[in-house]
DNA sequence: GCCAGCCTGTTG
DNA sequence: CAACAGGCTGGC
C-alpha cells in the first residue's frame, strides 16, 4: 500500500510521539511478522530518531546509560501493501488484524502536571496489516543497511544527489525492459510504486511499454522531473487513501483526488479527453492515456 | 523476464 | 464465483 509519500506522511505524524519515549513492552500477536524476535531483547529502547528509505520506516533507539558496543538498535518496517502503523493513546483502539503492539512510556523525568491528557505516560504503536504482508525486523545500530531489504535500494528520489543522470544510468542497466517495470524496481530508485510510476508517467508523457533504453535525453529529464514534482505534491497532499492508508494519527491522505489517470481507467484524461487505458503491464494493473503516452508499435 | 505465492477483503 | 488490490521474493 504505502509508497513513499504515504510513508514519508506516517513518519512525520509519528515523530513527536515517538521521540524520547522507552518501549517498554512488545505484544506478539503474530510471531511471524518480527522477523528476529529471538535474536535482540526488544524493550528497553530509548527511541531517539524515525527515518525513511524508500518505502522503509527506521526507528533509531538506543539502551540508555549504556555506552557499550551494542547499545543502540534500529527497527525496520516495512508495510507492503495494507500495513499500517496506528497510534493508540488510550490503549482502546481496536485489536482487529493488529499482529504487534508496542508499549511506549514516557520517561519519569519528564513533567507530568497531571492535565497532559493528550500525552499519557504510557502509549501504544500498533502494526495493524489485513495481508499480512508487511514485516518488522530489530537490527543492531549501523546493521541495517548490509542487511534487510535496504541492502542494493537504489537512490532516494527527493535528494540532491539523485540527478537526471543517475536516472539515465538507472534505466541504462534494464535496457530491453519497460519503463514501467524499471521504475517499480527499487534498486533503480527508492520508493515508487505503482500509483506513482503511473502519474510520473502520464505527467511526462512516456507510455509504461517504452522500452527503457528508447527513451531519449529530453524524455529522461522530463521524467525525472515529473517523478520528484509527483512525489513532493502527494507528500504535500498527505498521501494517498484509496482504501487503507492512514497516518499514524488514522487520518487519511487526499492525493487521490489529483491523480491523473490511475484508478481512471474508462474515464476522460484530463488533459485531452481521450479515454484512459487500463490494462496489465509489468503484472500491475496499469493506466495511461493512449493519445499523450502513445504506445511504441 | 515472468509469475506464483504470500494473505484477506472487496468488487463485479 | 472469479478477479483484483498500493509490494516484494524466489523459483524457473
Amino acid at each position: 500500500m504505502p509508497e513513499l509519500p504515504e510513508v514519508e506522511t506516517i513518519r512525520r505524524s509519528l515523530l513527536p510521539e515517538l521521540i524520547g519515549r522507552v518501549i517498554e513492552d512488545v505484544d506478539l500477536y503474530r510471531s511471524d511478522i518480527l522477523i528476529n524476535a529471538d535474536d535482540y531483547e526488544l524493550t528497553g529502547w530509548l527511541i531517539k530518531g524515525l527515518r525513511r528509505r524508500g518505502k522503509y520506516l527506521l526507528i533509531d533507539a538506543v539502551r540508555p546509560g549504556d555506552d557499550g558496543p551494542n547499545n543502540s538498535i534500529t527497527i525496520v518496517i516495512h508495510l507492503r501493501m495494507t500495513g499500517q502503523l496506528l497510534l493508540d493513546k488510550t490503549g482502546e483502539m481496536q485489536r482487529d488484524h493488529v499482529h504487534v503492539r508496542f508499549q511506549l512510556r514516557r520517561p519519569e523525568s519528564t513533567i507530568d502536571d497531571g492535565s497532559q491528557s493528550d500525552n499519557p505516560s504510557i502509549i501504544y504503536l500498533l502494526f495493524r496489516d489485513v495481508r499480512r504482508f508487511g514485516r518488522i525486523w530489530y537490527f543492531r545500530g549501523g546493521c541495517e543497511n548490509q542487511q534487510s531489504g535496504l541492502a542494493g535500494l537504489g537512490p532516494e528520489p527527493l535528494t540532491d544527489n539523485w540527478t537526471c543522470r543517475q536516472l539515465a544510468q538507472g534505466l541504462s542497466r534494464y535496457p530491453k525492459s519497460n519503463i514501467k517495470n524499471v521504475l517499480l524496481n527499487q534498486h533503480v530508485v527508492a520508493g515508487l510504486g505503482n500509483i506513482y510510476v503511473d502519474e510520473a508517467l502520464f505527467k511526462s508523457g512516456i507510455s509504461p511499454l517504452r522500452a527503457a533504453a528508447s527513451l531519449n535525453e529530453a524524455e529522461i529529464e522530463r521524467l525525472y522531473n515529473a517523478i520528484r514534482e509527483i512525489l513532493e505534491a502527494a507528500i504535500g497532499h498527505r498521501g494517498t487513501s484509496f482504501r487503507d492508508y492512514v497516518d499514524g494519527l488514522n487520518t487519511k491522505g487526499h492525493f487521490q483526488y489529483e491523480l491523473k489517470v490511475y484508478s481512471r481507467g474508462g474515464l476522460e484524461c484530463p488533459v485531452c479527453g481521450q479515454t484512459i487505458l487500463k490494462r496489465r503491464v509489468a503484472g500491475r494493473g496499469t493506466c495511461s492515456c493512449p493519445r499523450c503516452q502513445p504506445d511504441p508499435q
